[in-house]
Parts: structure tokens; sequence; C-alpha cells
DNA sequence: TAGATAATTAGCTAATCATCTAATTGTTGT
DNA sequence: ACAACAATTAGATGATTAGCTAATTATCTA
């Protein structure tokens, strides 16, 4: 858990999870966002591939980076828990609830 | 916004953090559930103040220190609300929902 | 097979960070 | 005024980090 808060903590890598929230990307297409070079965002993939929160999938000589959502809700629940706050996670066909010492239905 | 996620990026500022979730403590009493110096504390202080995710209240020779949990969601919102989560803080007398382009209410 | 392309690894540097001890500031009580 | 106490600031050190260029690996295609 303390190296997905490590990763998110910069905010290159926070802009990659953004753009990978839309589609999967390869390593090429998203460094192409960014003004640093190449092999510094190599760096920055293989901090959020050892934080689990994005997967890697080779086709050929590209490599096609894809956002791991489950670990990034994951992340915010934990959080979320510890500090009691509500959080109702939209997965996409249901709701997931988490946090709070006294569940206030709403 | 940066600075919060630096801040959240250290271990032993988010256990302080959720120390000042209970109840506001002074710089000693939160140093007293550490192993490391207090001078390494003060810094740890000073980053979270810099946040803005605590404030300090001085009375004489102790400085007392408090969660500020608004600094703490909105952070969490911001976060939740860029990646499409769906998020209701419970703010203790309310809700307050944040994220997912697509509202379905529950 | 040679050349081009995509990405990573190697090796380095400058900056930031967590930590320490020692010194300083400010406050209280005798 | 002075000693004790709470906390911070000063200054130093070792570790980690983000960045670069150059070299390497792996794949594709002419």
């Amino acid at each position: 858990m303390n190296k997905v808060f490590k990763a998110l903590s910069d905010p290159t890598r926070r802009r990659v999870l953004q753009l990978l929230r839309q589609r999967p990307m390869t390593a090429g297409e998203l460094a192409g966002h960014f003004t640093v070079s190449k092999p510094t965002m190599s760096a920055h993939f293989a901090v959020l591939r050892e934080a689990g929160l994005v997967s890697a999938d080779k086709q050929g000589k590209t490599i096609t980076y894809h956002l791991n959502m489950s670990v990034l809700e994951e992340a915010l629940m934990g959080f979320a828990q510890v500090f009691g706050v509500e959080i109702k996670l939209d997965t996409g066909d249901s709701f997931v609830a988490a946090g709070g010492t006294t569940t206030k239905d709403v």
C-alpha cells in the first residue's frame, strides 16, 4: 500500500494514470504526452507497475499499458476507511461502499 | 494538491494524521507514538502543515496539532473526480458527492 | 541479414528527503 | 533572574529519486 502512495506522489505518474483512464496506450504513445525523455518515462512506468497500478502487455515490439482500476480503487477504499470517509465506488455496474464507523444510509 | 500527495506518501505522516483523527494532540504527545527523534517529527509536522493537512495552535509552551479534515476530503474528492470514482463524504451531518461523469443515483 | 523501430537497462548526476545531534527560542514556575 | 521544559531551527549525513545520454535487447521488414 505504501508503494501505491509513493507512486501517486509524483505528478507525472498521476497524469499517466489519468491518460490510461481513457484507454490503454503504448509506452511511446504515453511518452509523447510528456516533455521528459523516454528512459525517464520508462522508469515511471516501472514504479507504476511495481505498485500494481498498471499492467503491461507486450505485442510484438510495442508494450501496451493499461490501468488497473481495481488496485487504485482498493487503495482509495483503504485510505478512506482509515479516515472514516464514506466512499462509494461506481465500478460501472454496481456500487461498493466502505468507511464510516456509523453507516448512515442515503 | 501535489503537496498533499507528497505529504501522504510517507507512512509516518499518514499515521500522524490517523492519530489526529481521534483528537487533537500536542507535538510531544504525537512524537511519543513514534521511535524517531523529536526534530524528525517536527519536520514531518512542517510538511503536513505546508500541505494544509494539519493546523497548529500554540498554547503557552505547547503546540497542539489538529487534523484539517476538509483538506483531506477535498484532496480525496479531487482525486476521485479525476478517476471517475463516485465518492460520498460523510462529514458528520451531511453527505457530499463527487466524481462519476454519469451520476448513477443509489 | 542489415537496418529501422520500440522499449528497456546501465551508468551517471543533481536534488530532495528522512534522519540524527547540537543549538536556539519561547514559556513557565520558583 | 534562572532552571526546566516544549518545540523548533541549524547543520550534517546517507539514502532515495528524477532526470539525462549512451548502450542493449527484441522485433519487424526490406
